[in-house]
DNA sequence: GAGTTCTCCTTACGTCGTAAGCTTATGGTG
DNA sequence: CACCATAAGCTTACGACGTAAGGAGAACTC
């Protein structure tokens, strides 16, 4: 039944890295980065898994491609726009990115060296905050301490067990009748009267942060000796 | 030729579940993550690695276990200090334990729930800020916030591929050398003249976003509506 | 069209987490 | 003290993992 070649040319369809790293993306991206084995992936691919190392050096290849195609993902700041406005398109463009692929929060401490996409990123913010002002010393403050906030928000979300607000509310109903109240009351007091409230999602605390620190920065930069 | 006991007493030393979740800590700080095997695991406390298995459920459990004793090391914020100054000692707390244990940063997600040093922290970290005189939303923008960046901050400091300033310095060289600087000029820049400096290291830059935060999030509880 | 190279497959090895079932040590009863 | 239930540890085994080695065939080069 799973006869597919038309009339007698089987003619396998050719493999390449792109096409590799699209399905290995694809499969973390539903099944989660454990889900992702080299036999998986070579099935997903109609080949077996030996074959990928055609195209792949090996599974810690394969991921630091993938995080690469990450980044190529992430909208890099304009320079049309001023640096606040630019950082802060690509800074959500950044998290929606690692909120669409979740798992490529955790792997990079894996990836040993950048790949392309991810330098050119990197010389794009770093050029943005120059170019808005900003000291070399400065513009590595301010590049830490934005990506540390994004990286790091990222990861907490993603290890929210739950995706939508209704399950967040169930989850949030199941540990608050679970936590004794009196041994963690302003936990409970949170969750009770903040994370219960119909609507919460802990997504929307990405933008108080985000511009928290922008505006930090802002007049952080406004109090240097001088541009 | 394997009859270890001395005089008819081999006695052994009997394991329970914080002498296997310590020595798992230890494993995984001296070689990584990835290192901490039930079978070497095992070894390290002169048992088979099945024998484990009567101390935690299962690798997941055991992960959970260590997570929750690193939390355990981070000193809780102080009521007797005003919020910031408490939150500012536990914060650097906090960056110091995961510094001393790198892999906890990235096992977050594994971790489904919270064990109780985990839960104690967090409530002791709202309520600090309660206490301070935040509001129950700005107390959870700014606990978002704050451990957001701790957590990525953590995570950059550890994806780094060296550990002392003379291993930064040889590998900022070979960087510099090896990416083509007028493809990537900004981060060619910030490299020659910053990182390679004498004395650099990724982890000063730590203060500087927590206090750019701290600072932030003091002005957003000044504006309140009032407290 | 002959030779070379690249792609893909087969087989196999060592390591992983852990299920099943055994043996031995421990500690509570008479 | 003897007795024995329970808990702690050991042995063996299974299926999945990443990937080394080497062979078969297709695809390009001249």
């Amino acid at each position: 039944m799973a006869s597919p070649s038309k009339a007698g040319a089987p003619h396998r369809v050719r493999l390449n890295r792109e096409r590799v790293l699209a399905t290995a993306i694809a499969l973390a991206d539903a099944g989660g980065i454990e889900s992702l084995t080299m036999r998986r992936l070579g099935e997903e691919l109609g080949v077996e898994a030996m074959s990928l190392y055609n195209h792949i050096a090996n599974k810690e290849d394969l991921l630091t491609g993938m995080i690469d195609a990450v980044f190529a993902e992430i909208e890099l700041p304009s320079h049309s726009d001023n640096w606040k406005a630019a950082l802060r398109k690509r800074s959500v463009s950044f998290r929606d990115a690692l909120s669409r692929h979740p798992w490529a929060t955790a792997l990079k401490d894996s990836g040993t060296n950048p790949g392309p996409a991810t330098l050119r990123h990197h010389d794009r913010v770093i050029g943005t905050l120059r170019n808005g002002g900003f000291s070399i010393a400065l513009a590595a403050h301010a590049f830490s301490a934005v990506d540390s906030y994004i990286y790091g928000f990222a990861m907490q979300e993603k290890s929210l067990p739950f995706t939508t607000d209704e399950e967040a509310a169930t989850m949030a109903h199941l540990m608050l009748a679970q936590l004794p109240a009196n041994e963690y009351p302003y936990l409970a007091e949170l969750t009770a009267e903040y994370v219960l409230r119909p609507g919460y999602n802990y997504g929307n605390e990405f933008p108080f942060g985000l511009d928290l620190i922008l505006d930090a920065l802002e007049r952080a930069r406004d109090a240097q000796p001088a541009g």
